[in-house]
DNA sequence: TCATTAAATTGTT
DNA sequence: AACAATTTAATGA
């Protein structure tokens, strides 16, 4: 490709730094400042931050294909969350200065942090719908949507390599009452539940799974 | 490649 | 939180 657009693009890539992240890592801290706008290649990351109690507050996962610190790297401010890998991870960099360089360069990737940006910002609004929501079943359900949204997390696909475990953590909730809640939605056929992860089989179900119970 | 063993994950109480 | 059952990953012949 001899297009305008592929000199940018070269250049993000050649900037594209690849770092493997072991469980429980952090990949950045809330406070320091940002060298790099992520990209999860593979695994499974957690955005969380501390609050006065220090509680964890999870506010939510990053699977592979999912992009985080768009809005700090534009401001050039710290970090304000903490991303801490679940397991063992990929994860991917591109220093801020690229980052600004490409948005001072190409169309483009002002489509893509822009429609980053408004993907995100609906999401969190469901977030907030979620966490008002009682019922764990329809909290999972929520929150397993999200987790499978196209847009942000392209990665994705159709499975989903998550553990139980993993999932609880994100939810807030046991592993035990996730596992039942999964039973549940595998029961009316919005999920399969496979072995280190979970197949989705009909995402509307997942989402609109709002009203009843 | 196959069989054995260890580790991880799940289902249940 | 603990347990047994199941699945995967690792090991070595």
């Amino acid at each position: 490709m001899d297009s305008p657009l592929a000199a940018e693009r070269q250049r993000a890539v050649d900037e594209l730094k690849i770092a493997d992240a072991d469980t429980s890592e952090y990949i950045c801290r809330i406070g320091r400042p940002v060298t790099y706008w992520f990209g999860v290649v593979d695994g499974l990351l957690k955005m969380s931050s501390d609050n006065a109690d220090g509680q964890t507050m999870t506010f939510t996962g990053v699977p592979p294909g999912g992009w985080f610190g768009e809005g700090t790297a534009m401001k050039r401010e710290t970090y304000r969350y903490n991303i801490q890998a679940l397991r063992k991870s990929r994860v991917a960099g591109l220093h801020v200065d690229t980052f600004h360089w490409l948005l001072d360069h190409s169309i483009g990737f002002n489509r893509f942090v822009m429609n980053q940006l408004n993907e995100r910002l609906g999401q969190f609004i469901a977030a907030r719908e979620i966490d008002r929501m009682t019922n764990p079943d329809i909290r999972v359900a929520r929150s397993l949507a999200s987790l499978f949204n196209p847009v942000l997390y392209p990665g994705v696909g159709e499975v989903l390599r998550i553990t139980q475990q993993e999932l609880a953590y994100l939810v807030g909730l046991s592993r035990q009452r996730v596992n039942e809640a999964l039973t549940s939605l595998a029961a009316s056929g919005a999920i399969k539940v496979e072995y280190g992860g979970l197949r989705v089989l009909d995402l509307g179900a997942l989402r609109s799974q709002v009203t009843f119970r």
